[in-house]
DNA sequence: TTTGTATATATGTTTATTCGCATATATATA
DNA sequence: TATATATATGCGAATAAACATATATACAAA
């Protein structure tokens, strides 16, 4: 993983949140994510998109929802900053964390295999 | 210290490389880091600018030359966030290691104060 | 098979970033 | 004062990023 690429995923404010809301939540939807950051569907689905091209996320399809989780083969320091980030800006990501928790139906998880 | 600007700062390689060189060596000069980067000197200098103006980093001039160090009050998940980065990315700083190391006469650092 | 919802992508436009060059300033030394 | 070295900055050109909108696809439910 190269820095400079990791750290350009992270220097938008929309992919940020993304992330970092993704992290904290496992896995998310298109949709939820939309709900959390109050943005348009092809903003926010763009921005996935680069993301998991740049391979930070990885994204499995359950039915109508694709739902995107960190790449678990990032390596360990690139997780690590994900971590950090997290656990040190609450306050930043709070608004979007009360809205997704707003959102009436949130779509169920199935496990995806075994 | 935004996120997001914190993050935006890292995103550019020069700024990247100079900051991990930075973090590495406590303090380094404008000329310094021309060498080890091996770039324009208005290049350089305006990249550490916006880096001061952000806040990731300090200067103090000493004579002619101007040492620049990694802000002492920069939050500590963004000091995190640059001592994992160091350590992961040896082999992305070593070819400016080398450069640096082959320069033949630094500037004599003085103390400062005390 | 039609309709509605979720998601993806393509395109044209606007905005932001980066760069190179020229020039300005600051300090040291002769 | 004159010159050399180190650093900073203003400005226009080139490049890249982000956006809004339109269109396409995939699946679910009726």
């Amino acid at each position: 993983m190269n820095p400079v690429l990791f750290y350009k995923c992270l220097s938008d404010e929309t992919r940020l949140r993304c992330l970092l809301l993704i992290h904290q939540h496992e896995e998310l939807c298109v949709c939820e994510l939309m709900q959390a950051l109050d943005e348009a569907q092809p903003k926010i689905s763009r921005h996935l998109a680069q993301l998991k091209k740049s391979e930070l996320l990885a994204d499995r399809r359950q039915g109508q929802w694709v739902f995107y989780r960190i790449n678990p083969s990032l390596p360990a320091w690139a997780k690590n900053v994900l971590s950090e980030s997290c656990q040190a800006n609450q306050v930043f990501l709070a608004p979007n964390e009360s809205r997704l928790d707003s959102m009436g139906s949130r779509p169920e998880r199935i496990q995806s295999c075994c």
